[in-house]
DNA sequence: TCAAAAGTGTTGGCCCTACACCCATGC
DNA sequence: GCATGGGTGTAGGGCCAACACTTTTGA
């Protein structure tokens, strides 16, 4: 964490803290002091897994897109405003996943600003996760970041503070509620192709599943609707295009649609 | 939630308002402020699991036991620190499930009362629970409580605010995590027979099991050591006595008891 | 000796693995 | 037509539910 302090104090008088002490008086007179979300903000393109960050301003760092509660605001009403104003979008699959609660989480990282700044105070951090589809967003960069941008979990650069272990924990989670939660729904675009939900699966599992057992336990869920298309275009076989049936899938995930006594 | 009121205010001016008022100075001091912990401490005694709850001094409520996070204290230590409090035990097994941050959580409960109580601010809850081996906890009773008990969780009493709300949840999360955690380790004294481990287990998920299938499961999960000694002094046979073997227990819950792709 | 509970055996069915085979498509 | 990937068939094994049988204990 020492690496952030310097980045950080490079830029003293600059831009960024100038925006952070403007910032600051209008945040201590909205929001709860002492508590934050930061959001993890998954996504889908076909090939790869990925996540929306947000580049700090005149910083090599990258941050998970958060923002604070009101002080008359619902905690989930306040993750959803914290993503439209990231991604333009509404009703978004949106968990909470695990707080981040350690008294060290910033440390270093506002050292040398004056204690009076909003940013400064110990953050208890509320961790949400969402499923975004990819293809129907916009994104947006506010006043205090360079850059909003999609980054492949594979590939993620180096992340301020504990983010890196937010990101980390809210992977695990979604591992785990690939099982019980629409994961497939809200991260597909209506229309997918079998292969697709299969990569789809593999990358967030991260293992490889065999092909015709995948199409047979997915069809035998009964949650799936063959449509009359298939995908042309590609090279070889046009594969088939399904989509969700919702009811039966909202059904079946009551049960979890794996595993039970 | 009208009804919490009504019997607060009843007491208006009596002792509970009174510590409170004593205790609110020193809270302001020591505690961030608009964050709460509740734990809900679950118990089994071989026939049923049970609830810890607090009755409020001179009101006819039950409560979640609770407490705040010091302004120098990592989350969890605070979250032991009140189990602690009100068990006298230490090194359980503790779990944060999600955070309760809704505007109207304790809606009407303090009204009447000053607004710089510090009881009355606004709160966001984090919840955490607890498996507690329930013959060997000793109960404490605080200056704002009339009695600590533990309750059978099919007949619990009218609980505070939105406790019976945190209390479902995290019911529905202790479910969940029978095949992820270490549920029953934590639950059962060392040494127990079969049946017990059973009915557990049929508590817990609500649901009967197959008396024959479950002896067999549980044998191949390969986690339990078969002691030379039984259960002597009941009608009937005697039941062979196990233990966890907690080495291989820990290892398999890495991959998940059951499911899995 | 008998009832009841604990421990064990058995059978049929489902799902999973694995691999093989056919089919459709673009080059 | 051929390589490639998508859809389907199939054999073997493991786990599971269901039920029956055996064993052990206290009354």
């Amino acid at each position: 964490m020492k690496s952030d302090f310097v980045i950080l104090s490079q830029y003293y008088l600059m831009e960024l803290v100038k925006i952070l002490q403007e910032k600051s008086d209008i945040a201590w007179e909205i929001y709860i002091p002492n508590l934050s979300i930061d959001s993890v903000v998954f996504g889908f393109d076909k090939s790869s897994l990925k996540v929306l960050l947000v580049k700090m301003k005149e910083t090599a760092l990258w941050a998970l897109p958060g923002g604070y509660i009101k002080k008359e605001e619902h905690l989930i009403e306040a993750a959803n405003r914290i993503l439209k104003d990231r991604t333009g979008a509404e009703n978004i699959y949106l968990q909470q996943f695990r707080v981040f609660g350690d008294l060290n989480r910033s440390e270093y990282f506002f050292d040398g600003l004056p204690d009076s700044l909003w940013h400064k105070q110990r953050f208890v951090s509320i961790g949400f996760y969402a499923l975004v589809d990819y293809t129907k967003v916009n994104l947006i960069i506010d006043d205090t970041s360079d850059a909003c941008e999609w980054k492949s979990i594979d590939a993620l650069p180096e992340l301020m503070m504990d983010h890196r272990n937010i990101f980390d924990k809210a992977l695990v989670r979604l591992r785990k509620e690939l099982n019980h939660k629409p994961i497939g729904l809200n991260l597909l675009p209506e229309k997918f192709t079998m292969p697709e939900l299969q990569k789809l699966y593999e990358i967030i599992l991260d293992k490889k599943l065999n092909r015709g057992n995948f199409y047979r336990k997915m069809l035998r869920y009964d949650i799936l609707e063959k449509l009359d298309e298939s995908r042309k275009g590609g090279a070889h076989k046009a594969p088939d295009l399904y989509r969700f049936d919702i009811e039966k899938y909202q059904n079946a995930l009551k049960n979890g649609l794996n595993e039970g006594w």
